[in-house]
Order: structure tokens, then sequence, then C-alpha cells
DNA sequence: GACTACAATGGGAACGGTTCCATTGAGTAG
DNA sequence: CTACTCAATGGAACCGTTCCCATTGTAGTC
């Protein structure tokens, strides 16, 4: 009966004690990194002991009395994005390679859900926070950063809060996109991006655009409009820009993969072949590559991301760690010229 | 300066309670869904000080006393699969409608990280969990069962340990898309899984797919090979099948949403138009609507999957729940019928 | 041989909650 | 008026760790 009982319940550190005969500050000790503190009897029997009642340290108490709780949380706005994933991806695997878990959480790009999952995460004493959301810093948000909670942020800077900050130099790929494609002759652009409100990223990209397609000296605009709710506005937008007139090969540049999806459904809704008009777009994605005749796209440096950001935040966990001002990094996506912008209509005089 | 030091930590229970000038079991009599038996000014009290104090129980101490620390955690194989992310979408948002969060652990389909993975979610006391992974059932894994955690299994099935199932129903899904495909006048099957052994699913698909096969007089074959190392021999299998000789149309079938994408990536690399072999996947993707003409799929219920696999987990976790024999919920695919499978060359006459 | 230094170990007080049980006071039935 | 019930509240033990502070024993120093 005890057996069948003590088979139910995980053991504890006191049992574990008991049954090595030591007193329960050495089990700690030894599940602590401090074995080199015992001897070498002592650990025998204290190995055999857990082994035996396959003894595991309960966290919760660990991070309770420790105060820390080796758990960083995440933020992400949509888990469906796939740019989202690779780059939780990596920091997760760099967390783990820590010792540390992570928690993610999903927003939908809701701010409600924002703010309930920052409750949570806060409950839990989470020792650091990768953010991908957040248009506006909200009260939680901030609540957490004051208490000392390090905070890196993906691709979006918040201002006020002091935080690292790491993504693409977003400057420098709209550039790129625009050497690429004036480079090819194309000359009339629209710019399509999800609304800018919600990631400080998404506005610099296009205002960028804006700049450098005027200094440039090339026709067409930017936009800016929410996919879920607009995709017949997308469509108009798209027909708008073709209808108008222009002697220069048009293209159309995507802010971010999900507006190359919902792009690429409009055109091939609309029959428009790729090559006709040109199409490229940040974001590397699965099939970019499959659509003929290929998608030219800006990828991101997922993994890489990842890792910076986990790393940022780590260090900030070490002793000295929070006084170091923010950083910023910043990297350089890597161009795949595919056939999407190769061969402009006019461009062969 | 303490308003400073204040302000750098977490408020505990014994400050509300002070500062309400109440004990401390009153406000965490208010903070744990006892608030009917509080009064109106002692309900009052205790919200001002609270918000005054920001103060937020630690779950960590919670879960400690009370056994219980609100986690369930997720075992996913491969969480680059879009299949797996959006399973856990579902997953996720049934948890937090219920009150739990949810850990993701991503085991990149290896054993010994999935250890490690179950390791600490056992430390961290988890409640449940929802597997996508496990070929064998680890260690970890059985004990984790023998103490008693609810186990969810997605899509797979682990013989001698007592879990929930829930997935597609392979049987039928391999029998819809025989029907699909001899209806559309396809005769010569290749069929293309990854591994069998890290599956059970996979395993099903498989031997019924040779099973229906040959009861209907269809001619072809089965294979299983890893996506990872065996590009070359995947397009090998291809090409073989692609020069057996035969007077039916052949089409190939996909036993995921990976092989349909590695498939259609050789298919692409060897300059086979689709169309001229039938094409049909298992999963449904993004893209498959976009590459000419169009990748008939057969989409599996994601959202359902995981919502039916989050309900069946807490209801384990009612008083009466444990008790109940295992469930066993299997749903139907959905056809979406598309260009790739429309027009086998010969089937004009 | 007494004293110090140090390595090896154990005792017990936190950590921040929950929960059982006691206490108080008001209302109510006899 | 007394006894009893019940609602409202508080005291204190406990959950499973960590960690500070003893305590012990042994070796090294003069």
């Amino acid at each position: 009966m005890s057996s069948a009982r003590a088979a139910s319940r995980r053991a504890t550190i006191l049992e574990v004690a008991h049954q090595a005969g030591v007193s329960k500050t050495s089990v700690s000790r030894y599940f602590s990194g401090e074995r080199d503190r015992l001897s070498e009897t002592m650990q025998t029997r204290i190995a055999s002991a857990a082994k035996r009642l396959n003894y595991r340290p309960n966290q919760m108490a660990r991070g309770l009395k420790g105060g820390h709780s080796r758990l960083i949380g995440m933020l992400i706005a949509d888990i469906l994005n796939p740019f989202s994933v690779a780059v939780m991806h990596g920091v997760e695997q760099a967390c783990r390679a820590k010792g540390f878990s992570l928690v993610v959480c999903n927003t939908d790009n809701d701010p409600a859900q924002e703010r309930d999952h920052l409750a949570l995460l806060a409950a839990y004493r989470i020792e650091g926070l990768v953010i991908n959301a957040a248009g506006q810093p909200s009260r939680e948000l901030k609540q957490l950063a004051e208490q000392g909670t390090p905070l890196v942020l993906l691709d979006r800077s918040l201002g006020e809060l002091e935080a690292d900050e790491v993504g693409l130099d977003n400057a420098r790929t709209i550039d790129m996109a625009l050497d690429h494609l004036s480079s090819k002759g194309y000359g009339d652009l629209l710019y399509l991006s999800e609304p800018t409100s919600q990631a400080s990223s998404r506005q610099i990209r296009l205002e960028r655009f804006e700049q450098q397609r005027e200094l440039r000296g090339l026709t067409g605009r930017a936009l800016s409009l929410s996919l879920d709710k607009e995709a017949s506005s997308l469509e108009q937008a798209i027909s708008d820009f073709l209808a108008s007139p222009s002697q220069r090969p048009k293209a159309l540049l995507c802010g971010n993969g999900n507006v190359t999806l919902a792009v690429t459904r409009a055109l091939q809704a609309k029959g428009v072949v790729l090559g006709a008009i040109g199409l490229m777009g940040i974001d590397e994605l699965d099939w970019c590559q499959l659509v003929t005749p290929g998608i030219t796209t800006l990828a991101q440096p997922t993994k890489d991301i990842g890792r910076a950001a986990t790393e940022a935040l780590l260090q900030r966990l070490e002793p000295n760690g929070k006084a170091a001002p923010p950083r910023r990094i910043h990297y350089q996506p890597k161009l795949l010229a595919r056939g999407s912008t190769q061969d402009p209509p006019t461009s062969t005089a």
C-alpha cells in the first residue's frame, strides 16, 4: 500500500535524505551543482537513493526560495506567422542550452490577451521576457520592466521602455529591395504593409520606402492595411496600382510574409501572372521558390535573431548585467533573387 | 529609499495584508476565488491595498502548497511543421480559457531532447501533458504517467501507456485519398511517408495504403524515408516511379505536409509539371492553392484537434476524471480538390 | 600538544502562499 | 436569558526547497 502511494507522488528531498541516511542539506547540495563539496561516499549514497525514489527537485519550491524561476517568457503577436515560429525556435534552443525554459504566449495581436499573458508571466516570476508584440506598451509590461525584468524587443521599439532590441536593419532592408528592383528595371512601385501602428519596424520600413522612393525618382506609393478585414481593399489597391498610368515597369513590394501571401493570393485571384508584374517580399517562406517563376525575397536570419535575443537577455541576468546600456542589434537580410523580379515586360529594349 | 526598493520587487501577500490592516488569510481568500466569504469592507480594502502595491500572487508559492501548478505541458516533435503549430494554437487557447498555461517543448524529433524536456516538465509539476512526439515512450514519460499525470496523444498511440488519443481517422483518410484519386482516373500510385517508426499514425496510413491499393487493384507502392538526410533518395524514388512502366495515370500521395513540400520541390527540380503527374497531400498548407495548378489536399481540422485534446486532458483533472476509460477521438479530414489531381494525361479517351 | 584552518556535514529559519482550526460576535430559537 | 448556529476573520502549520550558521573532525603550524 505504502509503495503504491509512493509511486503516485513525486518523492521529496526529505525522503531522499532519509533513504540515504544524510541530511536534506546534503541532498540539496548534490542537486544544486555543489557536488564537489560532498565526499565520494555521500555522493554515491545520494545518487542511489535518488534513483531508487525517482527523485526530481521541485522547481516550484526552488523558485520560491531562491527567487529565480529559471523561466523565460516570450510574447508572440501571431504564432501562425512562420517567421515568428522560426525566431521562437531559435530562442527556445538558446534558452535550453543555458538551462532556462521558455514559456510561449501567443497574443493573436490582441492587447487584451497580451495583458492577460503578461499578468500570468509575472505570476510565474519569469526572469526575462522576449517580446514580439505590443504596439503600445501596456501597464503590465511597464510594471514588469520597473520590477527589473529584462526585456528584449524583437523588431520593435517601445520608446519609453528601456530594453534591448534585436531585429532587422529595416532601413537597409528597404534600400536593398529598392536597389534590386531598380537594377532590374522596375520604376513604378507599390509597397504594401500590415498596419504600422502595431509594430515600429513596419513604420520604419514604410517611411524609408517613401523617402527612398522619392529620392530615387521612382513613382508609386506605400500603403498600410489590415489583411484580415480588408482582403477586398487589398485587391482594390492592387487593381488601382495596375491600372494607374506609368511608362515604367511595375512591381509590388510586400512588407512581410503575411503580405506576400495575401498579395500572391490576390494576384492569382485576379489572374495576373507573376512576371507581368514584379513581386518581391520581405521574409522568406517555404513556398516562395515553388510559386512559378519563384518569388524574390529578402530572408531574415531567424535563427541568429533568436539566439541574439536570448543572449542579450541572459547577459542581463548575470551579476553586473543590468547596468549595461541598451543594446541594438540589427541584422542584414539576405537577398534571394528569383523569377518574380526577373523580366519586367518593357525592359528588353 | 524604501519606496525605490519596493518598486523593484513584487509585493508579498503579507505586505498587502499589512497595508490593508487585515490578515494574510483574508488576502489569500480574496485572490483564491473565495471573495464571497469576505465582507464588503474587507473586499474593498484588500482591493485597494493590492492595487496600490501592484500585487500578484506568486504562482510558484501557490503551486507549492496546493500541489497544482496550473501548468500544462506540450511536447512537439517539430515546431517548424505548420500543422503542429496550428494544433498548438488550439491547445493554447483552450488551456487559457480554462485558466491553465501552456509550456511548449520542441524536441526536433530528438529522443534526447525529448527526455530533457520531460524531466523539466516534471520538475515544474505540470498537471497534464499533450504529446505530439515520442516514437517509443521514454522512461521519463512512463514515470510521468505512473505518477498520475494525464496524457493526451496527438496522432500517435503508445501501446502500453494509458492515455487519451486525439487525431485523424487515418484509415478513412487514406480511403478518401484513394477514392479521390481513383475517381479522377489515377491507377498507379506512389505513397511517400516520413519514417514510420516515429509515429504510429504514419504506420497506420502506410499500411492502410498498401492494403487498400491492393484491394482496389491499383498498382504502385508505398515508401517511407527521412526527408532531412535522404533528399536525394526522395528524388530517386520519384524518378524510379516515373520511369516504371504502367498504362495507367500516375499520382503521388504525400503522407504529410513535410512530404508534400519536399515532393513539390523535387518535382520542380526535375522539371516535372504538376498535372503531368497527379499530386495529392495530407495536411493543408498556405501555399497549396498557390502552386499552379493548385495541390489537392486533405485538410486536418487542426483547431478541433487542439481543443479536443485539451478538453480530454482537463476532464481528467476533474475530481472523478482519472477513472474514465481512455478516449479515442478521430476526426475526418476535409478534401480540398485542386488542379493537381484534375486531368490525368491519358484519361481524356 | 594546543591552536588554527578548513573541509564535510547537519539544523533550522526563511520563501510566499493555502488551509485547517480556533475565535469572535451577532442573530435566532427555545 | 441562555444556548446554538453561522458568518467573518485570524493564527499557525505546512508545502519542498535553499542557505546561513553551527558543529565536528582532521591536518597543519609553531
